[in-house]
DNA sequence: GTCTATAGCCAGATAGAC
DNA sequence: GTCTATCTGGCTATAGAC
């Protein structure tokens, strides 16, 4: 039974919702340019969803629900510490090459609404670290790497491989650079980054 | 000949505007609230500035000219590379203290509007990083550090330095941690950063 | 379910008194 | 230079025809 791609009014509205909330944020967005986007008329938005906030929360869970399998995934298989540095770093790439704009619109409306994190942490497939906590612990006892808080490596993980994507206008203007270059230096950080954190981690 | 603190209409106007327009962006901000916290009447934003644009883009500029300085200061000193990543991470901790909302801003903002960036690196304060790119390649020559390209180290210490803070609810919220203890692991940052980065570039 | 037309509101901007 | 009052346009949302 093939999961047929749903080509329904409410989906199409779905879709097009997430195309221009991810590039304009819940502030910027038109119910016009959504109801342009998705080829159909403004007060269909408004039948299907009701409003532009519930409209925009189902846009903002439908995007999370995206994301958090992906980083589970990542974190809880049963690679090695230094294999899953190594293919997280390299999935990151090709992910955020799909969905360009969302670790910004995730970051930026968490940011303008920071209790909405609390209703997130709740859902069934909000991402675990424990695991990958463990394991971290389990390598330094071993003596595998050296001593670091495994919250500190994990924020550091997190930071060398989304911020050169959600601050690439800032970066490429300090180092005067086309976006043709910086697209070069992204690609050649699928590997320098887990270098990067491999060698900070040696004992 | 002290520098009186100007409490002019004009730059009260401007003072309040930065605030607003940092936490809410341009979309987000309202000329009311502006004028609300300047305490003064909304007809008069428009007398001193014309335009919620020109306001806008006066706050943008007065914002990004208090960052740049401060870079240009860190990068450019005559400190050994060792002792400008030090200081870097630990003297940015202490400034993003004072400016809380000031890193997202413009990160936000230039990706709503990325050709803003060329106007910026125009002007005469903007950050220049050649001195350290080279400084990084004379330590790579002499054997002090392992090799790698100096715009992929600028990149990580940026990431490693400004990422925690700009999705902090995110991380908060991945972490499953309270707004305390996330503020101790960033307090805890100032050196851990610096001596993650020093260990990824041992030979 | 989908459209057109429009209500109703709110924000940016201006006019004009003081 | 600062205020009150108001215009104007644009946006969300709804009413109602088909």
């Amino acid at each position: 039974m093939k999961k047929t791609k749903d080509d329904s009014t409410e989906s199409n509205i779905l879709n097009a919702a997430k195309t221009i909330f991810q590039r304009k944020g819940m502030d910027g967005a038109r119910m016009q340019e959504i109801a342009d986007e998705a080829g159909i008329n403004k007060a269909l938005l408004h039948y299907y969803y009701r409003s532009k906030q519930l409209l925009f929360e189902a846009v903002f869970k439908s995007v999370f629900s995206l994301l958090a399998p992906q980083l589970n995934k990542a974190l809880n298989n049963d690679d090695s510490l230094m294999d899953k540095i190594k293919n997280f770093t390299k999935n990151y790439i090709s992910f955020i090459i799909k969905h360009p704009y969302l670790p910004s619109f995730i970051i930026n409306e968490l940011n303008r609404n920071p209790e909405f994190v609390q209703k997130l942490i709740t859902e069934k497939h909000f991402p675990n670290i424990e695991k990958f906590k463990n394991q971290i612990n389990e390598n330094i006892e071993k003596g595998k790497i050296t001593s670091i808080k495994p919250e500190q490596l994990f924020i550091n993980i997190m930071a060398l491989n989304i911020f050169p994507f959600i601050a690439s206008p800032l970066l490429k203007g300090f180092l005067k650079i086309s976006d043709e270059d910086y697209n070069k230096l992204l690609e050649e950080r699928a590997t320098e980054v887990s270098n990067f954190i491999i060698n900070a981690l040696k004992v």
